[in-house]
RNA sequence: GCGGGCGUGGCGGAAUUGGUAGACGCGCUGGAUUUAGGUUCCAGUGACGAAAGUUGUGGGGGUUCGAGUCCCUCCGCCCGCACCA
């Protein structure tokens, strides 16, 4: 027996040596086994590996190492998603080419990473700025081009007026932009998008078959594809107006044939309570009727100036600017509406125009409420009196039954609706008919153009003869300049001397390449198809390995990219299979969404920010102090916060692995909170994670010690203390099974923790006897410390190869194979139910695993304390739930 | 603004999904070991109460034999919103 301390610091690297040597995480894409596909979202080399990284990774390693031990063939990739804007800044700031800095980031975080001790396949390893992979990309945009999946529109961005440079919405702050503080302004521009709105039904459908996601996020995917049903209304404009200003409105539209307005709304048994129609402030009526009305220009120039973030968009006051042109009730044509552009309508939302039912919507609400213009209730709840049902400032939007509606009166809303559709169906103006049903989407295109250098360029070059020509694939890949300068704002491709200028290849005349790259969203679309053959050159994935490896069968990573990344990727993944590439429709099995890692803040008495190991935290009883360890001044301990630069509540993974260890670090992340929730990095925590991993250690050790005597064969027999202790083995190897499958990790701990104690206890008992251990006792103190061995070798793969080879096993543990359960310990002969009456506890029974129901009754009713709580009186009714609990009714 | 989530001891959390609330750990208290600190080991630890017992899962209401879990409502905190990744 050993007394001597594990030594992280000597063992981790030497079997992480070992493991490299031997290629035990290589995997054969040609291996006949069951494949396992495990995931976590790769990342963006910033610099540094942040904690967050590590809880990641080690979820994904937990997994990986399980499935491996179950016998699969298990593909554990990782690479970079190397493109972005923060390269670009880099290059700008600290004059560093993004390239350069790109590169040396992904040296120094592969080397954390490294340490870490996750069971990866480096031999995949893939970088998006890579031509190696983004030619790729880009022959899979020419083939996305051809099938219709791609295309150019008009769509608006941030600009900024003073850098003449488009900003990111993270760059627009408070609605300047963040170098130039201009006030950004929106403005149109020609974009690639890509037609995801083709899938959109499709995308929706298939939520209900991703059951191993979480239903937070395909609910979060549902309302962000947003489908409604509803109708489009052609609401015809006035002929005529009543004022000189609006008869002049008038000769303009005539002139420009604009004789109606085409709304869409889900909510079409609310038409008798429209009070205006609305139009957003780039619909061409607003643009036609602004060119001869200075005031409504001014109007939608203002609209114009904020940024295109819905958040911004959707916060900001409600304000519009009557046009002084009305639009006709369709029901009634002496019903007029004044038509208002509003500043949130949006052009791209159904057809850029409302009608405004104030009663029952809260922005068209809020917007009456300012411009006077008053509101009808059409749809009256259940039970409420019509007479008294009046709405000032929250709009109704719930059921009921129609009101001040003509025909439509005494009709639930559901009907409603369907009298409107039949009755606008039928009528018809023009040859077309005045009401149509639609449904229509939330989701719009996903626009693809951004006009940075990092990125992956767009194949395609604009001819003035021939418009847009697809670079030809011979040609590809179309490779980022490297010798690039970011002195002007604005776009670095496009301001380099000679990379844009080709000869068009179609006519051979003078043409420039689009210098605009892709979003980095593009990237990462396909990297998980990419890495089941990144080494082919010929094509972006090899489909007999592809459809074979795919889809990832657990994905692991942030809830922050539950909508965008997910749904790009399954769009992409489809896009794919359109254009023959994958053979599959969906790219993730599995998805789990893991929480932040949080710590709290420190606050000194100056108001700066003072970092964790700037700190000395004090405990008094049940409160906590903190000082300053440099002058002692007392430091305020503030919320439990995102680690973040600017609060300096940051821990680096590189000083715990120094000083702890990477599995303290692993065992920690793992423990206590449940993956998918935050968790608190504290530095108690730290200490009782490495604390445990001595405790392991000793035990093992221990039981090394005492296994020793232990025969080769298994004892046909065992007595009562090594059966107790079996039980307990398989009991736990059982449960931490389970809880792996199930990613309960922090209960997988806290099982291997009881075992743990259970062994302790064992061992302590066999010491306590002078004598060596029975050959039987001896045989299941070393099965038990094996079990224990595999069972967190998972989370602690490098301690636990340590212990392996103390135990005298041969080969690695990381590629032996997860213990075979015993069925038969897992059954008990008698249970202890629990006896309550009338729903709260007063005793309980123990009764044999197989017993029935009326002997339970009897036991139970012979209980003291349940005469006692009974009063005397009978029982009206006996509650049995099998396995569970008992309930007297008295 | 819209969409989503979370709320259980001093703290992180557990509860086989409607069946013994507080597993496991951190912290704390007392004791043993140690020259001392750390380590290690033993005991205790939701609240009130001497005890029997009562009470207790953000607040209020409801369904049920039984609610942390389901329903309604209110409060608080967190995340996403289409050019950050």
């Amino acid at each position: 027996m050993t007394s001597e301390r594990y030594n992280a610091r000597d063992a981790e690297p030497r079997w992480q040596a070992e493991w490299d040597r031997q290629a035990i995480f290589a995997t054969r894409n040609d291996d006949p086994r069951e494949k396992y596909y495990v995931l976590e979202m790769f990342p963006y080399p910033s610099g540094r590996i942040h904690i967050g990284h590590v809880r990641n990774y080690t979820l994904g390693d937990v997994i990986a190492r399980y499935k491996r031990a179950m016998g699969y063939n298990v593909l554990h990739p990782m690479g970079w998603d190397a493109f972005g804007l923060p390269a670009e800044n880099a290059a700008i700031e600290r004059k560093i080419a993004p390239k350069a800095w790109t590169y040396d980031n992904i040296k120094a975080m592969k080397k954390q990473l490294r340490s870490i001790g996750l069971s990866l396949d480096w031999s995949r390893e893939i970088a998006t700025c890579d031509p190696a992979y983004y030619k790729h990309q880009q022959k899979m945009f020419l083939d996305f081009l051809r099938a219709g999946l791609a295309e150019r529109e008009k769509r608006k961005i941030n600009w900024d007026p003073v850098d003449m440079t488009v900003l990111a919405n993270e760059q627009v702050i408070d609605g300047r932009g963040w170098r130039s503080g201009a006030v950004v302004e929106q403005r149109e521009m020609n974009q690639w998008v890509f037609k995801i709105t083709k899938y959109a039904q499709e995308l929706l459908e298939a939520l209900d078959t991703l059951d191993r996601w979480p239903d937070k996020v395909r609910l979060m995917q549902r309302n962000w594809i947003g489908r409604s049903e509803g109708l489009l209304i052609r609401f015809a404009l006035a002929t005529q107006g009543d004022t000189p200003e609006e008869i002049d409105a008038y000769r303009y539209l005539f002139l420009h044939e604009f004789s109606e307005l085409k709304i869409f709304t889900t909510r079409p048994d609310t038409l008798f309570g429209a009070k205006f129609m609305a139009i957003a402030p780039d619909h061409p009526l607003a643009q036609a009727a602004a060119k001869d009305n200075p005031a409504l220009a001014g109007f939608i120039a203002e609209c114009k100036q904020r940024g295109t973030a819905q958040a911004e968009i959707d916060t900001a006051e409600k304000m519009g600017f009557d046009t002084g042109i009305k639009a006709v009730h369709p029901f009634d044509e002496n019903w007029k509406l004044p038509v208002y552009v509003a500043n949130f309508i949006l052009m791209e939302y159904g057809t850029g125009a409302i009608f405004g039912c104030p009663a029952h919507d809260q922005r068209d609400l809020d917007f009456v409420n300012k411009y006077g213009l008053g509101n009808t209730p059409v749809v009256c709840p259940e039970g409420q009196d019509p007479q008294s049902f009046v709405i000032t400032d929250t709009a109704y939007d719930g059921d009921g039954h129609l009101i001040n509606s003509r025909f439509l009166d005494g009709m639930s809303a559901d009907a409603a609706k369907e009298e409107v559709a039949k009755r606008l169906e039928g009528e018809t103006r023009g040859d077309l008919p005045v009401g149509e049903r639609k449904v229509n989407f939330r989701l719009r295109d996903w626009g693809i153009s951004r006009q940075r250098y990092w990125g992956c360029p767009i194949p395609v070059i604009h001819c003035p003869n021939c418009d847009v020509v697809p670079v030809p694939e011979k040609d590809l890949p179309v490779t980022l300049p490297e010798d690039v300068t970011f002195d002007k704002p604005g776009n670095a491709l496009d301001h380099h001397p000679t990379w844009k200028h080709v000869d068009c290849p179609t006519c051979g005349a003078k043409a420039t390449r689009e210098t605009d790259t892709m979003d980095t969203f593009v990237d990462s679309s396909w990297y998980f198809a990419r890495f089941t053959d990144p080494w082919n050159d010929a094509a972006p994935t090899m489909r007999a390995v592809a459809d074979r490896m795919l889809p990832v069968d657990q994905y692991i990573g942030g809830v922050e990219h539950a909508i965008l990344h997910l749904l790009y990727s399954r769009f992409f993944t489809r896009a794919m299979k359109a254009t023959g590439h994958l053979g599959m429709d969906e790219p993730f099995k599995g998805m789990f969404t893991q929480g932040m890692v949080v710590h709290e803040t420190y606050r000194k008495p100056d108001g700066g920010w003072a970092s964790p190991d700037e700190v000395k935290i004090e405990v008094d009883g049940n409160s906590r102090r903190a000082t300053l360890i440099a002058t002692g001044e007392p430091v305020c301990i503030g919320a439990v916060e995102k680690m973040s630069k600017s609060k300096r509540n940051t821990v680096d993974p590189d000083d715990i692995i120094g000083s702890y260890g990477a599995d303290t670090a692993r065992w920690f992340m793992l423990s206590d909170s449940p993956p998918d929730r935050d968790v608190i990095w504290s530095e108690e925590g730290v200490q009782g994670a490495a604390r445990f991993m001595q405790r392991l250690w000793r035990l093992v050790n221990e039981a090394a010690d005492a296994g020793k005597t232990a025969p080769q064969e298994r004892p046909a027999t065992f007595g009562a203390e090594a059966s107790g202790l079996r039980k307990a083995a398989h009991g736990a190897l059982d449960r931490v099974s389970t809880g792996i499958e199930r990613l309960h990790f922090n209960v997988c701990l806290a099982n291997i923790r009881e075992f743990a104690n259970e062994l302790a206890d064992a061992l302590a008992r066999s010491r306590s006897n002078k004598s060596a251990p029975s050959p039987d006792l001896s045989w299941s103190l070393r099965e038990a410390a094996i079990i224990l061995v595999q069972i967190f070798s998972p989370m602690m793969p490098h301690l636990a190869e340590e212990c392996w080879r103390a135990l005298g096993q041969t080969g690695l543990v990381s590629e032996a194979r997860w213990p075979q359960i015993e069925p038969d310990l897992l059954v008990e002969d008698s249970i202890t139910l629990p006896v309550q009456v009338n729903g709260k506890k007063r005793g309980e029974v123990t009764v044999a695993s197989g017993a029935g129901n009326p002997e339970i009754e009897t036991a139970v009713l012979a209980l003291d304390a349940v005469k006692q709580a009974l009063g005397g009186k009978q029982a009206r009714k006996i509650i049995i739930v099998p396995q569970r609990i008992v309930n007297v009714v008295g």
